[in-house]
RNA sequence: GGACGCGUAGCUCAGUCUGGUUAGAGCGCUACCUUGACACGGUAGAGGUCGUUGGUUCGACUCCAAUCGCGUCCACCA
């Protein structure tokens, strides 16, 4: 039997343990175990990151449920994995590639892959590492990577297949392009920026030389595209002008005044100037209206041929400089005003983005978007916090069709090819050999890739071998639940839910809870600027891993926010050091033959703590079938200390240090079960306490490792009942009371006085009353025990009293027990209104009348016996 | 413009869905205690008219409406 250390150190424990339990592969989904399965996968962190809070918190909050499912009996599997995160690492080693002066256009593709591909070992190590330091239990036989060989090819079958169904297309359309990382992107990829700008008011003369229109835009470079002006077509203003041609300035075109709905004829001075070309809305009324569009900014940024000779080359942002010059030299600006306008940007560059008419690749979603919609809606599908449901059903109400098709060389490379002869368009699984059109041997693969969200999309399906009919697919899917943070709601949550029901016919997760976004201690978001990121890598080196997830556990309320703090870190690790002394104590006093096995003996202590053990595991465990994961940690966390540790150690203190074999079995069954409880909170220091502790004493067959241990809420020891549940509690109530007495009379606590009570009901406890409160004697006597030499308090049913000859404060004593008196007598009279009010008698619910009554007769007798003490007079019991 | 979340003790947060005792926790604070599990501990305390105003109800922190303050998302304004 090793000696416990006294405080817990979790840096050796932590290492050591994760080893363990991988070699043991307890973590190893059994298909063939007949055990039912349970499953999650994982969001799949981006090669590019390393671990932060947001991390720690979701992998916490798989890990219980998964620990805990497994702990349940069920053949539990966490699926990891990490995404090739395309742009975001592309842009990474392109950074890295500038470091050495080089652009990825000096390397050829498979040159700058190569590249990728070694970053991305190394980097997957960094993150599967930090998972193991979380203490993840996930199963690492079946880790994956969105680009494995095998996702690649479901990849594949689910563009060739939505191709021929017509659902992927390729097209021209508007998109909004990213000048710096040069590609397009979908339209959830944009963020918008408030900037301070201008907006400008410039006069287009009317080609009759009849005057002008003032059209005003946050952007003149785009002048040079305009193809038309716009007004409403109600607008009396310029009525007259519909039909007639202005001279488009620093141009030599004639463009049109045209009418459409879209405008408002407050705004400005009702005058739109269409730029089809260059925005969204400008193209949709060119449409209607059959204007042409001109490109005047190109996929570089920098102004086309189309602007003009004098423009032509120049970065968009100087083109605007010198419009507005040339426009001020011919006196055509009207005014100039300050303006804050959204700039859109792109979110992974934040490069200012330029909309633009662009070949690329489209998913037409909106059958999927509509099931989708339905699986939510029919509870197939349950969200936690429910509220997310109204932002997911307008989102599918309002989806667009999605640019897939990325200008990125790190990614899945569109599979369609093009004949270099008759350019007939091949999409197909496999590089054709020649052109089924033509016979043309020579056919080029399209050099875009998919968005990583394409895959990620699959991924539930996809990690299970998908499109092959493995048998993990069969018993793995659909998964239970998923843990994610809402801001991928639109990006993956919804984009899986319609690849689930499109390709597997079944929703890829019964149920979706949405993590909390973790803060720094006042609430505030936290961010490198401003410097207040809590690194859950440097809290676990500080605190432990046990500590950093209990801190989150207990503290994710669904739907509110996490403050994560450096006291709530140590009040965790308190926790796990509370935990571990307590069991040191007990094994401390432990001799070698008690075990497991060993039937209990119980007496009253024991009866009570197995009731509270029951209630709690019974709480705790709903509470994480709802993700309520604050409450079951809470519950725990007060079993624990105050009912395991403050309690029931205290009162067991005699029978673990003299007590028979059979009394220390039952001390030893308790911890057993809490540590059991406590696992998917705080799995190393359990781990460890476990081997301290149960080693040598575990029955026969049970594992010998805590982490393949069962829940505990079925242990035999728990059907145990008897004994007089209102007992402790009393008996807890007239020990404060005693403490209290000798604090208020200021009794220094190490004094022995004698005491007194006059509940015989509680003599068992009367060695217990001793130790704890430090008295001379406790005895037990019917009847009044008021005298001027002792030091009375009220409980409930009775009275505690200290025998303080010579020391007794009589005004301070008299003084609380009218404060006492004054307060019930308040209660009883708001009670008395209450049960005196026809309407309540009538109307309230009969159990809450009877709670009411029974309160208020409780707390009479309460009054009565105060009122005794009081009037110190005699007082019947 | 549309939708949503939050406002409870000095701080950070539970509780509100499902109305009914004296509204809880952690940290912090005050006093006392180094007692053989634990000072990462123990005991006793102080501290809240639950943002505001109305309404519904026998009864409101809880439900409804309005309002103020903070925050988020979606759409869009040339």
């Amino acid at each position: 039997m090793r000696e416990m250390d006294k405080a817990f150190d979790f840096k050796t424990a932590q290492a050591r343990w994760y080893e363990r339990w991988e070699l043991a592969k307890v973590f190893e989904a059994k298909p063939e175990s007949g055990k039912q399965p349970w499953s999650i996968v994982i969001p799949p962190p981006n090669i590019t990151g390393s671990l932060h809070m947001g991390h720690a918190l979701v992998y916490t909050l798989h890990d219980i449920l998964t620990r805990f499912k497994r702990a349940g009996g069920f053949d539990a599997l966490w699926v990891p994995g990490v995404d090739h995160a395309g742009i975001a690492t592309q842009v990474v080693v392109e950074r890295q590639l500038k470091a050495e002066g080089k652009t990825r256009h000096d390397l050829t593709r498979e040159q700058f892959l190569e590249k990728i591909w070694n970053w991305k070992a190394q980097k997957q190590d960094d993150i599967e590492n930090q998972l193991r330091r979380m203490g993840a239990s996930v199963d690492w036989s079946r880790k994956r990577f969105t680009m494995d060989p095998d996702l690649n090819r479901a990849v594949r079958r689910v563009f060739v297949e939505s191709f021929s169904k017509g659902r992927i297309y390729k097209g021209p359309r508007m998109i909004q392009w990213d000048p710096v990382s040069q590609t397009a992107l979908s339209d959830l990829e944009v963020s918008y920026v408030e900037k301070q700008g201008k907006l400008w008011h410039i006069r287009y003369p009317l080609s009759d030389g009849a005057g002008h229109v003032v059209v005003a835009t946050t952007r003149p470079e785009t002048m040079l595209g305009d193809t038309g002006v716009a007004v409403h077509p109600g607008d009396e203003r310029y009525k007259d002008l519909l039909g007639k041609k202005l001279r488009l300035p620093l141009t030599d075109r004639l463009i049109p005044v045209v009418a459409d709905d879209f405008v408002d004829p407050q705004f400005g001075t009702g005058c739109v100037k269409l730029t089809p070309a260059h925005d969204p809305n400008d193209l949709a009324a060119a449409k209607r209206l059959n204007l042409e569009s001109i490109t005047v900014i190109g996929f570089d940024a920098k102004m086309t041929a189309n602007a003009g000779t004098k423009y032509k080359g120049l970065d968009r942002f100087e083109a605007r400089k010198r419009v507005i010059e040339d426009l001020e030299s011919l006196g055509l600006i009207e005014k100039i005003e300050d303006y804050t306008h959204q700039v859109s940007v792109s979110q992974r560059s934040g490069a200012p983005l330029e909309p633009l008419v662009s070949t690329q690749w489209f998913m037409d979603v909106k059958d999927a978007a509509k099931a989708s919609l339905e699986a939510v809606k029919s509870g197939k599908i349950k969200f936690t916090p429910q509220h997310w449901e109204n932002v997911w059903e307008h989102w599918l109400n309002n989806i667009q069709d999605w640019c897939i098709s990325r200008q990125l060389v790190w990614g899945h490379r569109i599979p369609a090819w093009t004949c270099d002869s008759c350019e007939k368009l091949h999409v197909e699984m496999e590089a054709p050999s020649k052109c089924a059109a033509c016979g043309h041997t020579a056919l080029t693969q399209d050099q875009d890739t998919l968005d990583t969200w394409f895959s990620s999309a699959l991924w539930p399906f996809s990690v299970f071998g998908w499109p092959e009919k493995t048998e993990d697919l069969k018993r793995y899917y659909p998964t239970n639940v998923l843990i994610t943070s809402y801001d991928i709601l639109f990006f993956w949550v919804a984009r899986m839910v319609m690849a689930g029901l499109t390709w597997m016919n079944e929703v890829p997760f019964k149920a979706v809870y949405f993590n909390s976004l973790v803060r720094d201690e006042h609430g505030q978001k936290m961010s490198k600027t401003k410097g207040n990121v809590v690194d859950p890598i440097q809290s676990m080196d500080d605190f432990g891993t046990d500590a950093l997830r209990f801190s989150l556990a207990i503290m994710a309320a669904p739907g509110t926010d996490i403050s994560i703090s450096k006291s709530r870190l140590e009040a965790s690790r308190n926790f796990c050091n509370k935990l571990w002394n307590a069991a040191r104590f007990v094994q401390m006093n432990l001799t070698e033959n008690v075990t497991l096995d060993i039937a209990p003996e119980f007496g009253e202590a024991e009866y009570w703590m197995t009731g509270r053990i029951r209630e709690c595991l019974a709480d705790a465990a709903r509470a994480i079938e709802q993700f309520r994961f604050h409450e079951a940690a809470e519950t725990l966390y007060h079993l624990v200390w105050d009912d395991f540790c403050s309690t029931y150690i205290e009162l067991a203190k005699v029978n673990l240090q003299n007590g028979s074999t059979e009394q220390k079995a039952a001390i030893l069954r308790f911890l057993d079960i809490l540590l059991r409880a406590l696992h998917p909170f705080v799995p190393f220091v359990t781990e460890e306490i476990h081997e301290a502790v149960m080693n040598g004493r575990l029955p026969s067959g049970e594992p010998s490792l805590l982490a393949e241990r069962s829940w505990p809420e079925n242990d035999p020891i728990l059907k145990i009942e008897g004994g007089n549940s209102a007992l402790i509690p009393k008996f807890q109530e007239a020990l404060s009371n005693i403490l209290r007495l000798k604090a208020g009379n200021s009794i220094d606590p190490a004094r022995r006085v004698p005491a007194l009570c006059n509940l015989p009901e509680l003599s068992p406890f009367s060695e217990a009353f001793k130790s704890l409160a430090k008295l001379e004697s406790m005895n037990f006597q019917t009847g009044d025990l008021t005298s001027p030499t002792r030091a009375i308090a009220v409980i409930e049913g009775g009275l505690v009293a200290l025998e303080l000859a010579g020391v007794k404060d009589p005004a301070l004593e008299k003084a609380k027990l009218e404060k006492e008196r004054d307060k019930l007598t308040q209660e009883i009279q708001s009670l008395k209104a209450r049960l005196n009010n026809p309407d309540f008698l009538s109307k309230a619910a009969q159990k809450a009348i009877e709670a009411q009554q029974q309160l208020a007769s409780e707390k009479e007798a309460k009054l009565n016996v105060v009122l005794g003490v009081l009037g110190g007079g005699r007082h019947e019991q």
